[in-house]
DNA sequence: AATAGCTAATGGTCTGACCATCGGCAAATT
DNA sequence: AATTTGCCGATGGTCAGACCATTAGCTATT
């Protein structure tokens, strides 16, 4: 049982310890919130900061790296340190929700075609001229590397990508970005099977063909669609080499 | 012009120079991630982590302090480092008040819905008995926190992560942990509104209604819809609400 | 004109020291 | 016997100075 010792209790709260770090840190983004540091700029170096501040480097660098850390900065040695395009604090935070369960191929499948496909839809709503003249570009990387597996592929997770950034929603990109990370690996595997290898190109590159088409018609029903049916095909190959290889 | 100096060119890339802080993170992510390290563990010393793993301390503080921004861990003085429970970094964002533009309140609530609608999708179709009957009770709870904000939101929160949780899918569940999270400070305003807050939530739990009826039927189409059109009405008055409140 | 080499600036790392705080223990106090 | 007080070691937080690796820009050489 407690005792109240004075008619204060809860007159009276913690104190409010506030580290230098954190001090730094906010007042850093103040100052990009504020728009008086502007993606690009340079600031200052460090050992100046430090006489500025009036603290030591080690808790300098310790802020620096947290905001480096939440994407607010850049730090290039020999450089200086800038201030990033964009904080991608969402993003990164949204992607250590893959980290820190089992990355399960299935489950990693069913993330991604959900991903795919609501991209595909909305990048043939919002897509650029630009875009998809991108797009396109990458279709004939692929089309050009029937034989050369390693631009095949890459023209291939380029393809996705592109489209993945034409529906200009960062944190959807970032995620794409992550599955296929992840998934990329098996999806090598698949591919290098010899007796699989060239018919799957070929599928693969007509079900591209179908995608770029629907996009370029605007037609977001049948992008997503034909995203789907490709990713189907292609995941179903993935789940069998995988099944074969035992990696589940 | 650039000259080809030898039959190499591309294929040599530009060698990957690693940080030591950023190995140390990765090892402790890898740790976390892998279950040694569970949420209250403590880690070791500093000063013996700086042995262990054969760096400065400075470099290892400034991996600590990163993992602390990211809410992974918690650094006490004369205590020691602990294992946060995840999710926690989302507070800290707050804190630093980002992610107030509105196009990333925009990309999170188009996110938020494809992960939502796909979620019930998967759900009405691997729900078990289990599982619906929690969501019963979430939504039970929501019906009885009519006249109560707080019981009415953390119920409707349960809610949607309880059926998050009857995909089965730890990847899908997680991305819409965390972006919820991120939304919940609107969601709350929204709800707030004081000329809104009534008919609101009477919506609202019609709507849940609904969701949970097709869940129970097992139509995972009608399940998805149900749902999409929830978010949609609830997130148009997101929008609404923070177009009004200028955080643009 | 192009190249190679030098120099200063800068971020990255290490070391050792000191401080503030906290937990636990023992002595002192009631 | 129970509580308070004071002390001590452990620990995270901070600082200062040094050295290293890389980069950009200048200079001298070819």
């Amino acid at each position: 049982m407690k005792k109240a010792t004075a008619p204060i209790d809860d007159a009276m709260r913690p104190v409010q310890r506030t580290s230098v770090s954190d001090e730094i840190i906010a007042q850093i983004t103040d100052l990009i919130e504020r728009n008086v540091l502007k993606p690009g700029d340079r600031l200052p170096p460090e050992r100046e900061l430090c006489k500025r501040f009036q603290v030591g480097r080690s808790s300098l660098r310790e802020a620096l790296r947290s905001l480096s850390m939440m994407g607010l900065l850049d730090g290039r040695v020999g450089e200086g340190t800038f201030v990033c395009n964009k904080g991608q604090y969402v993003e990164r935070a949204l992607q250590w929700g893959f980290l820190l369960d089992g990355k399960k191929l299935q489950d990693l499948s069913e993330t991604r075609m959900m991903l795919e496909s609501q991209n595909a839809y909305l990048a043939a709503e919002r897509a650029t001229p630009e875009d998809l003249a991108a797009i396109a570009d990458a279709l004939a990387g692929m089309a050009g590397g029937l034989s050369d597996e390693g631009r095949f592929l890459a023209s291939d997770l380029q393809f996705h990508l592109l489209i993945a950034r034409a529906t200009h929603n960062s944190i959807l990109y970032s995620l794409l970005e992550t599955t296929r990370s992840y998934l990329q690996e098996w999806i090598k595997e698949s591919l290098a099977e010899p007796a699989l290898a060239g018919p799957r190109a070929e599928l693969s590159l007509a079900e591209h063909r179908q995608i770029l088409a629907a996009l370029q018609r605007r037609d977001a029903e049948a992008a997503r669609q034909a995203m789907a049916a490709h990713i189907c095909s292609s995941s179903g190959d993935l789940q069998r080499t995988s099944r074969r290889s035992g990696s589940g």
